[in-house]
DNA sequence: GTGTCGGCCGTCTGCCGACAA
DNA sequence: TTGTCGGCAGACGGCCGACAC
């Protein structure tokens, strides 16, 4: 049983968004929770959504393959432009998980005919916050025996300076949660040799938020003077909930009905999207979608570079090499870009990579240049004739980006 | 995140289904835990599952009116006769909550032509285990301060003989929850006046299920001198999980695209019967509903009596009038007998009674015979005529029970 | 008959520097 | 630089009968 706290905000970069009737979600430890490699959309741009992309979150959200015969959806195309109309930042009160919800309307035949690309829809990159740190737990930090060793470059850079006069120094700090929660540590600087030790208030908050070893703290310091505390879990390996409520199958069922049921009225509908749990982002920012499909020349053997999130919460790249280009599943969803692209991993620690991949998640290597300006994009005969698309599309003409 | 321990169990009256595979759920437990009136129809039965009531338990769940444009679905009826081909018990791993998984598939028009009930499909009444004791925690069995106060009757009915020759009189209890797991209390009858209390091992099983003032443990001595242990958690009136896995638009549509596609092609489905979170049962026996629908006279203002579940876990009758029978939702569900009565309660504290109830839930007052033997049941023109029903059973004929 | 409390003892929490990796 | 440990003091867990409702 879980509630949501939850705050609305245009962009997701709103410092504090205070709304007022809702506790405030605080967009910067949103995104560092979230990962450095998730960026929402842009609040009222356009975006591509992947059916296929959301199954695959329910999928490893209540670890259940699909099995029933899912009912065909022939109306309802791999790839939904959408109107973005609201992205909020949640929370699970119970876990503290980050998640987004966007509520996303197919655009009309008509409305795909003349798309004019902001630049804004290339889709900024999350802002990370500068002043921050993430620790993952020792046993150590999680025993009841004492309390919580700070690195000391974190604690220099993102806790309040002390006052080093003292013996010894030492200070309250109040940090803010995802959920406007307050907690107070007594940070002091002590031992021989002298580290930085949250204490009093520390134990607390790992048997409150249920923190075992292995788990992450992120500790922000924002442009506000506000300390904020966000949490990451460990990958933990285990099955999660067929959720009681609705079958797997059920709601397999009910995302692609949902999606459907909107391309077909051009009426909206709302989607979850869970950075942490969904292997892959699947709602896309179109211009995005766009340069990666049309303006990427990728074939087999060709090599590339992708980024990767690293236990530290840092970024670094993965190389590889394009094995094969096709449908992910050409029986139910053919003409998908989802994960069109088959590719063999350099490393052989690979196995926990995906083998296939989408065109706008790689940087293929090549001589040409990347990505000209995005002012200068302009598409020639967006869909490949003969793939599917939305109603007024087929075999159109041009497409203004 | 939730996993669930589960067994299968043909009919849900297997005293100890040792499946092998999968830990033992025991059945008794589980309606012990479900509530007097919650019974599961048989494996094999045939039963009428009314989407709508699937729709509210998943209203109720999520804590979220529908509010978006559902998509109609007009090829399903309100009332589906389905063959069951798969009852299992099952209890959350977080919070032990009890639910039933049962797999559904719609009958043909041709096997709706001629439909024998056996008697067995009446459903017979969940067996209560005799010897078992439900009581509400008090701030003092829950405080850590001291252990469980075990009421006397109760202690000396459920709980193994204590040597009263001893001083003081103590024994060790093992006791085995919903998922197997095995519990041990220190039993002593002490004090000044004596009384029975679980001392040792009691905080850890509190702390263990989260258990608050106001929750109530189930002690159960089964024939095979078992002791069993379950709970049930106070109705917090707290607002539950969006899920953050798939929104409740979609879970709704979902529902009813997986019980609309299951009706079109006479496919197997799967729902999740929660019978504490939902508000009535929405899979009944088909001879119950047809007993209640084509053999019961109802007319506004009829008195009637209908049983509910009190505080201690038994049962009360409650005195009603009917005030009105027409569709609940006429535009989205018509000619639906699902909450087709409404009515008024005899009592002032009825304001958390349902305002609207379906036929099968009451027991019209009348000077006719109520129930006469199931095996002289026979259905005369079982739908009304105009009615909307499965294709193949309009205006059909007799309908065999 | 049973819910709550004061009293009392023992365990564990939690703060400290030592020490080593 | 920081993870883990032994030492120690105080808080809280937890078992008891008293007492009242």
């Amino acid at each position: 049983m879980r509630l949501s706290s939850s705050s609305t905000s245009s962009a997701g970069f709103n410092p504090q968004p205070e709304e007022g009737e809702k506790k405030c979600l605080n967009s910067e430890l949103w995104h560092a929770c979230a990962g450095p490699l998730v960026s929402l959309p842009q609040f009222g741009s356009r975006v591509v959504y992947f059916p296929q992309g959301h199954s695959e979150q329910v999928t490893a959200s209540t670890n259940k393959e699909v099995d029933a015969t899912i009912p065909n959806y022939p109306g309802l195309s791999p790839q939904l432009i959408c109107q973005l109309h609201n992205v909020t930042m949640h929370a699970d009160v119970e876990t503290d998980e980050v998640y987004a919800q966007m509520t996303l309307q197919p655009l009309s035949p008509e409305e795909q005919k003349d798309i004019c690309l902001l630049p804004a829809e290339l889709g900024t990159p999350s802002k990370q916050p500068t002043n921050y740190f993430c620790k993952t737990l020792t046993a150590s930090d999680t025993s009841t025996h004492g309390g919580f060793s700070v690195p000391r470059r974190a604690a220099e850079k993102v806790f309040p300076p002390l006052d080093y006069s003292q013996t010894p120094p030492c200070q309250e700090l109040i940090a803010k949660d995802l959920h406007g929660n307050e907690w107070k540590f007594r940070h002091i600087f002590r031992g021989q040799p002298k580290r930085h030790l949250l204490t009093t208030g520390w134990s607390v908050f790992v048997s409150a938020k249920r923190l075992v070893a292995g788990d992450s703290v992120i500790f922000i310091w924002n442009e506000n003077n506000q300390l904020l505390l966000g949490i990451r879990r460990a990958n933990r390996p285990q099955a999660v909930m067929p959720s009681s409520v609705l079958s797997s199958d059920s709601m397999q069922i009910g995302l692609l009905a949902a999606a459907a049921h909107a391309a077909a009225t051009n009426s909206r509908f709302t989607i979850f999207y869970n950075p942490r749990a969904s292997p892959s982002e699947f709602v896309i920012p179109l211009a995005k979608y766009a340069k990666a499909v049309y303006h990427t020349r990728v074939s087999v053997g060709m090599r590339f570079r992708m980024l990767f999130e690293t236990e530290e919460s840092s970024v670094r790249r993965y190389m590889g090499t394009i094995t094969g280009i096709g449908d992910l599943d050409p029986v139910r969803w053919p003409n998908s870009h989802w994960r069109s692209v088959k590719v063999g991993w350099d490393e052989s620690t690979a196995g926990e990579r995906q083998p296939r991949v989408s065109l706008w998640e790689i940087e293929p290597l090549t001589t040409f240049p990347m990505y000209p300006s995005p002012f200068s994009l302009r598409l020639k005969r967006p869909w490949p004739s003969g793939l599917p698309s939305f109603p007024g599309l087929k075999d159109s003409g041009d497409m203004n980006l």
